[in-house]
DNA sequence: TCCTTTTTGTAATGATCGTTATAAAACTAA
DNA sequence: TTAGTTTTATAACGATCATTACAAAAAGGA
């Protein structure tokens, strides 16, 4: 899916870089390397673009990577409705780990998970980054949580079930599962370990 | 525990610094910040020491960053002490991860996890010192795994109890607890993860 | 052809990185 | 006091960091 935020404007010297080509470079550089940790002369090079044109086209560095974030986690009306559209929070927490397990070990991709491993850690200057990837977890972990309160209500869970405490498990192993990837772990055992942490909702 | 590898001299000036003292105020900052995040100007602020004596006391960064490492960690002789000497690996697992929420939420700590997060990322040049961070965790996963499989063998868990799903479980855990702990989630929160985590050794 | 516009490549900016050369300072031993 | 030893503080090292000034290049419109 194309970006059109940004019109191509009609005269001038025309680009010789792809938009979203270039965007997807960097996602994977920040996802290999992470934010700080990745240098804008790396990001030059892979992207095909001297620094002025990332400047141009995408602004400094941590517009850049707030865009290739974004294209990474994609958006949260999606996952929003995935959760909902699922037949069951059960099923919706079991599709969401077994999809990032698959991603996580990708062959043609880094290992792991951007947002769990890209702003980790940081200097005291890059925590409003960190804060940016926080809130996207948050979110994502609250969405959960209401479609989990949501088969509660229907007694489709039964009355003991902690939602806190499945959706905080459900995402504590995502992002487990991306250090564990990232430390060379095989997709199988990415996978056992995303079907083992479902069973904690058979008898919590 | 004083570290005596290195014994005093007799002669010459005298330091001013306390060699444990200055490696655990190093240790802290790697903790909130990361190895490549965190600067040899910030360290030496913080530890008290310019950066002749830190180089004098510690070896280059990676060297203290080791160093500091190892303070946090501890021996891994004693993690499988304590596994062995649980009643139960359900118990090493258990207290494992409920020590881990504490630690992860001190009041007089940075959040979250040194060995998670501090080389969760990284440029190319520090990939040695992310191995050093997978070997940990792979060893103390593998002894874990021992501990499952000897309950197994005495048939204290069901035999269709998959020791490679829940010790990958257990760790994936832990590091995962250690991304929520940094966004900000209160110890109670983080404790009640692993309890849910937990759980799902009842019914694997 | 010339003007305007936009992107390009090059090279530079000041700041900070990890690391170290140097010499004064502070101690013991003689 | 003097010599020997070690740590101190200062200041510098070259390298790299993110960012930008500048001018040539490449297009459309006149």
């Amino acid at each position: 899916m194309k970006q059109h935020d940004v019109e191509l404007p009609k005269i001038g010297r025309p680009r010789n870089f792809d938009v979203d080509d270039a965007l997807k470079k960097a996602m994977l550089l920040f996802w290999e390397h992470g934010f700080e940790t990745t240098s804008m002369t790396l990001l030059s090079k892979h992207m095909g673009m001297n620094a002025p044109s990332i400047y141009a086209a995408f602004g400094d560095k941590k517009s850049l990577f707030l865009k290739a974030l974004d294209l990474y986690v994609g958006r949260l009306d999606d996952i929003e409705a995935f959760f909902n559209s699922s037949s069951t929070a059960f099923d919706a927490a079991d599709q969401m780990l077994k999809q990032a397990a698959i991603r996580f070990t990708g062959r043609s991709t880094p290992n792991g998970c951007l947002l769990a491993s890209a702003t980790a850690s940081g200097s005291p200057e890059a925590c409003d980054v960190q804060m940016v990837a926080t809130k996207i977890r948050m979110k994502i972990e609250s969405l959960l949580k209401n479609r989990i309160e949501t088969d509660l209500k229907i007694k489709l869970l039964p009355k003991s079930t902690s939602a806190e405490g499945l959706a905080g498990l459900t995402m504590a192993t995502m992002q487990g599962m991306s250090v564990l990837a990232r430390d060379g772990a095989s997709r199988k055992k990415i996978l056992l370990i995303a079907q083992t942490a479902m069973s904690a909702w058979r008898s919590s």
